[in-house]
DNA sequence: TCCTTCGGATAGTGCCACTATCCAAGCATG
DNA sequence: CATGCTTGGATAGTGGCACTATCCGAAGGA
């Protein structure tokens, strides 16, 4: 199909379309004279991730160029290309920090890895963004002096493990090896204004409820 | 104390205090001459919740305005108060859609309320800006494609649920209605990196933990 | 007195995600 | 073949946002 065409099916427009081309997001149409190319479905697909990624998922132009730059390097192992979306998503500027809170915050999170069971010594885990983010959230929680300790952390952690295997299983249900790749970006990253939506609506729901409960409300 | 003392306190410099006042995210100082103002521990803390909501929440100037506005405005009984939060944070600036993906979002939402038992006619649920993105979010795992039925989604409102709880606890945990307010709107929005950081970090670790399950690396 | 500091106003900066315009090369029709 | 529309690439511009730099007159301090 011609450029108009991939951008009618996706509702993107052409001037959109040729941006992410520029900025390699989309891999260039099969040229097939000096001044026309053709695309597939391949990249209408491609798109639309592209697109949620973006639109839906918040993601910056650059992050997701990172996102399926790694979610399509052949010359990565497969679980590798897994982690893809998780490795590319820094969303917050790093607002510094070498205070008695940031302090307190490896701290707490250290114990925290400790209580959960998992590896604080796996490259995964202590190097990636997540866990920077992570640091620089609970430093901002203690400076406001808001409970941030290990304890107050475990609810948290409990629920991220049990997602984690509903998100793996998801994943996993792909039959092929790029389709796993794809859907761990897209799932990890569209199921995040999901989780965060219900867990508003959880509040709205429980705290109208406590309210009724002890009538007062 | 004088805005530049502020200023220094805070971390914040005086020229982003200024526009903040001038945006109405903080209130004036009390004027103690034509040219000097006074500020007090009160606009210190208030400055550095703003400054969280901002740079780690990942508000915007504008949403932040609303929720402090709702936060301090006594006329409001505490129940919305304590709402406050949940109500300013659109975050997305919604794609549209009147297609079948979004007929299939709005059937698997409704579903997922009754599964959890939640009151679909809640105006603190129906009406609420959480309430389009989560259509908006599911709508556009539709069109790519990926499960997100109401049985797809139930792990994640369970999950939402059980967060809730620990939530409201610790908002109530605080003595005074100020400071649950207060708390209300700090720990909604800064928990939510804490949050999508630990699911990531989970990813990882699950990912890894079944890549040495099965041998293959 | 003189010099710094204060707070308010205004205009400008840098970044980001597009978007509008232009251009030359096709292709389609008479 | 002439004509006019379409295509894809290049370039520059737009609008929004979160600041930020500069200027100003009044106040305070040595």
């Amino acid at each position: 199909m011609r450029l108009a065409e991939l951008s009618e099916r996706s509702g993107v427009p052409t001037a959109t379309i040729k941006y992410y081309l520029r900025e390699g997001l989309l891999q260039p149409g099969r040229r097939v004279s000096a001044t026309q190319a053709e695309y597939d479905e391949g990249h209408l697909r491609r798109l639309r991730l592209v697109r949620a990624l973006i639109q839906v998922g918040g993601v910056t132009v650059a992050a997701a160029r990172e996102v399926v730059a790694a979610a399509e390097d052949v010359s990565l192992d497969h679980h590798t290309r897994l982690g893809a979306a998780t490795w590319a998503l820094p969303r917050v500027p790093a607002p510094a920090g070498d205070d008695a809170a940031a302090e307190a915050a490896r701290e707490a999170v250290t114990g925290l890895l400790a209580r959960l069971g998992w590896d604080p010594e796996r490259a995964e885990i202590a190097a990636s963004p997540a866990y920077r983010t992570l640091l620089d959230s609970v430093a901002a929680l203690a400076r406001l002096g808001y409970p941030c300790g290990t304890e107050t952390l475990l609810p948290y952690g409990r629920v991220a493990a049990e997602i984690a295997v509903t998100d793996l299983d998801l994943v996993l249900a792909e039959p092929t090896a790029d389709g796993q790749v794809e859907a761990a970006v897209a799932l990890t990253v569209l199921y995040e204004p999901v989780l965060l939506s219900l867990r508003r609506l959880a509040h709205a729901e429980e705290s109208a409820r406590r309210a009724e409960g002890d009538g007062t409300g």
